[in-house]
DNA sequence: ATAGTTAATGACCGAGTAGTCAGCAAGTGA
DNA sequence: TCACTTGCTGACTACTCGGTCATTAACTAT
């Protein structure tokens, strides 16, 4: 009565592998991963590995995607829904999404998209319409609301939002690159958003 | 009388590879091109690189170094010798330097250091070393010497050199993978050193 | 001229890897 | 328990690409 060698999971396997294949493009980005690799760390075979997915770079947008997913809706709804001043809600809310993202997937999937999204154009559209155009657009509404309210001035900026990720994105990329070199990426945003609401406040 | 099928040309070489490298790393990334296709648009035989650089990452180290001498040494340089009221400075020279970068070759190596960073370190560090940090280190005693000169406020926030790179930082990574949605990349510059300026103004 | 030096060539090799497929065995139902 | 479906395996193939080296031909010195 010995163990089966291999179950049936015909559900689970997809996000196995997905999960899997995250973390070996994590440590050595998608072109040094060979797929073999992505298939002993989810315990499966390869040829199973390529029932689910078609090629490789199928993977990889599986890969993409399912970081994706819901992270920004979730933002998005926040700001829609909150009760608090604008003032509140930034350094609130908003200042601690901004703060988890260098240490979170997305910095992963940024760095990956970095280095392969010249190559996959649609999967950088993907990301595009359904992260960063979202998350612009909510930070628009958001300043626009604070304006109508007269909590901000009218001037305000219109390259706001990138103002805004401009050091998220510094501390993505200085944790990619210089691991060891430290950075403060929390004072650091923290600041940022410091600066920018005395140059916005009414 | 016919043409000599090649001319030897041992001076040049070197740099010609070099750049043929860098333009194809430009356009696949390091992992993606192929020492083949660097050897033909050098115009020269595969052989003939494996002369001058004995593996692949040597030609990569002796790309990145390339783009990297000289650039940061002439603003330090200016930072040093200038005239200028700090303020003055900080919105001419400084300013039209910082600009000048997301288009600039520093870009394609950022992005090439993002993707392929992690497997050279010695690279990232003589990276560190020669530009990050020297950089770095400029921007720090300019701001030291606006406080001594009462120029600005002693307060003046520590990672400001970090502040000042974040804009020019998302610039370059929205260069690289949203090509096409466009981005004014000058204002965005140029507004956070805006803010960042009427923040440490004495 | 001519012998000697070496820049330059390109066919070749072997290691490594994306993707395939014939067969195996875990689950299923009668 | 036995036939049947199908999730799963892993050896195999076809091919790509970094790196080598025997050979060639452009220069140089005598």
């Amino acid at each position: 009565m010995t163990e089966p060698r291999y179950r049936r999971r015909k559900e689970d396997r997809p996000k196995e592998i997905t999960a899997a294949a995250f973390d070996a493009f994590a440590e050595k980005g998608f072109a040094a991963t060979r797929v073999d690799d992505v298939a002993k760390r989810a315990g499966v075979s390869k040829g199973l590995l390529y029932l689910y997915f078609k090629t490789k770079e199928e993977l990889f947008k599986a890969v993409v995607k399912s970081v994706v997913i819901r992270r920004v809706d979730r933002l998005i709804e926040n700001v829609e829904t909150t009760e608090l001043s604008s003032d509140n809600f930034i350094r609130g809310p908003l200042l601690s999404f901004l703060q988890k993202i260098p240490g979170s997937p997305v910095a992963i999937v940024i760095r990956l998209l970095i280095a392969e999204g010249p190559r996959h154009p649609d999967l950088v559209d993907y990301y595009y319409e359904n992260v960063v155009a979202k998350g612009l657009a909510a930070i628009s509404a958001f300043v626009k609301r604070g304006v109508d309210r007269g909590e901000f001035r009218q001037s305000s900026v219109s390259d706001l939002p990138h103002l805004i990720l401009a050091p998220v994105m510094l501390s993505i990329i200085w944790g990619i690159i210089f691991k060891d070199k430290q950075l403060d990426t929390d004072t650091l945003i923290a600041t940022q958003i410091d600066m920018i609401l005395t140059h916005i406040k009414a």
